[in-house]
DNA sequence: GTTGTGGCATTAACCGATTAATGCTTATCG
DNA sequence: CGATAAGCATTAATCGGTTAATGCCACAAC
């Protein structure tokens, strides 16, 4: 059977004194009860010869908390797929309960009823969440109705008492199209994510901004929707092959981008960058190094955001003056290889 | 200040009953008490309108048992790199912990003194470990000496009392090797990762033993380590800039593959697979798939090592008659692009 | 009319800690 | 010299459950 851990009660009876004493050892507490040097001195000594290590459970229900927090994530599946979004997330996350003394227990199930799902989420486990869902999602309603702490990363919300970190993905979506305008195109389609995501709607809005701001009107039929890298690329082929075609991409997910080259090269015969221009979206180091073309894209700062996440659910467990609730983070371009100037040869049917 | 939750003593004073009674009524026990129709009834509708959720860790102090096991990892930075490896195990994990109604905690804290690790590690927190560690690693000697609940994945152990479930290595560097072979290559390197990497070891002893099998003694000047994407390719630029160099490349794994494939092209001004062939080992679907050209590769069952992993861990903990402790599982060749017929141009020097 | 017995629910004890309240010495002070 | 306080450690209560042991009552059996 599995062998029993030592307990305090072990360490005072080998001691001689009573568990509580041996507790007020160990936990070092400045307030309340002072004990001698010598008792202190027998104490530790035994408890270390004893391998003494305190029992987490016991600890987390006496102080009523578990020095652990809940990172939420949509499904299991947000692990497929080899998007290193998620690794770079996972990274950052870590490296921040590491460095504060936290563990992460990891929440993938799917419970359709939010009820049932925050019940099991605030069963005592875990001392705050971090959220990874749509904008709206009504988990986190039913989280600030119970008043458990929790923040959103990688999306924002409206809400005054939300409390998220995020990209700037309004400044993302204009600096991508910016970029685009800037090596002379006109004609420039948007492959977003799920419509519900509050990233891609922002990416979308500073992208349809920047288009206004230069008399361009947004067409309709140059917006198409591809959730991830294994989706349907029709759409994708029934825009590039209109006869008022795009010349130019906005993606809104590396992974995307990149399969998107591939299908062009593949399945549309198309040349990126010389047929049609790609601009993705996060930055992965990975993905936009290796594929050929080398993606240009836009880089949120994903490490970051994650690890501030972490750091603002921290602040708010600790119940510590927290003075930014909401932050979002500034998103930097990469001009790689899958853009290019519009060729005079390509024909821009705008006005 | 956080919402306390329903307890069973709420739900009894509501009821009129002790907090036991409610505690049988919830659990459903058919052993021991037995309660009335009616009180039944009438405690789960109380317990249905206050929204009762069991405290966890009440439960798990009590009960001995938290259902969360802990996944060991080396560092946070596992994370790092974008390796698809990561992903699809964590997968698989997650997937399977779901599955049998288990929680997973993320352990990634480098601790040096391997006593303090295991301590922190058994601290109650969780039923059992699932140890991402090399061989030998003082870790497992310590659960296994405390016998803690472990199993090892991706990593075997010669020793008769080891759990683990691995990819069948061996086979897997034989199944390279003779498809190298099979196009007419007779010098060929072996790219390997850590040393200390069971997984690594087995992959050599494969590629070495079909080697000595087709007499060709393995040229110790064609090996060389090179333990992850980012790390330093000096010793491959080495390896293929002497003048009896390898036309062929055996790498451990597709993200050192994929890096490769991108440093020949760039540095070297060599092509794959025209001037030299590489092949490489994983079977990562995005990145193989992706990779100009498309990487010819070993692919183990990353996904199903590690459900199988934490099945055989959860059979563990509950103390199920347990079969099969140790499990290798087979590999498979995946032939795509990298890999070409020896030119005759080549000059082959072995011999 | 006592004794058993089955059905229900209760009390008691425990899991392994934390924290408040209390008690017992011995020094300090007026 | 009695009161007060300082120093040290103890007992009691609690966290929210689980499980074993016990108690009570009504009804059947002898």
């Amino acid at each position: 059977m599995r062998q029993q851990g030592v307990t305090l009660q072990d360490i005072a009876n080998r001691t001689g004194v009573s568990k509580v004493t041996v507790s007020y050892v160990l936990n070092g507490r400045e307030t309340g009860v002072r004990i001698s040097d010598a008792t202190r001195q027998r104490v530790m000594a035994v408890a270390r010869d004893l391998g003494y290590q305190p029992n987490a459970v016991a600890r987390a229900l006496a102080r009523r908390c578990t020095d652990t927090v809940t990172l939420v994530m949509q499904f299991p599946s947000v692990f497929s797929g080899g998007s290193s979004f998620v690794l770079e997330m996972m990274h950052g996350v870590l490296d921040a309960t590491n460095a504060l003394g936290y563990d992460l227990l990891l929440h993938t199930k799917t419970i359709p009823d939010s009820l049932q799902e925050v019940q099991a989420l605030t069963d005592g486990r875990a001392d705050g969440i971090l959220v990874l869902r749509n904008l709206g999602d009504p988990l986190i309603g039913e989280l600030q109705t119970r008043n458990f702490p929790w923040v959103s990363l990688f999306s924002r919300s409206e809400e005054p008492g939300a409390y998220f970190v995020d990209c700037d993905n309004v400044t993302g979506g204009r600096l991508a199209t910016e970029y685009l305008i800037s090596l002379g195109h006109r004609c420039i389609g948007f492959i977003g994510g799920s419509a519900a995501s509050s990233a891609v709607r922002d990416r979308y809005k500073g992208f349809a901004d920047v288009l206004l701001e230069h008399n361009i009107e947004p067409n309709p039929q140059w917006s198409a929707e591809i959730g991830f890298a294994g989706a349907d690329f029709a759409p994708l082929e029934k825009m590039l092959k209109a006869k008022n075609a795009p010349t130019a991409l906005f993606v809104w997910s590396d992974d995307v981008a990149v399969e998107a080259i591939a299908f062009l090269r593949d399945k549309l015969n198309l040349r990126v960058p010389e047929d049609v221009s790609i601009i993705g979206f996060d930055g992965s180091e990975t993905l936009g190094e290796r594929s050929v073309p080398r993606l240009t894209t836009v880089r949120q700062p994903i490490y970051a955001i994650a690890e501030r996440a972490l750091q603002l659910l921290v602040a708010r467990i600790r119940d510590a003056g927290v003075l930014e609730t909401q932050k979002l983070l500034p998103p930097e371009l990469i001009i790689r290889e899958s853009c290019a100037p519009l060729h005079s040869s390509s024909v821009s049917l705008t006005t």
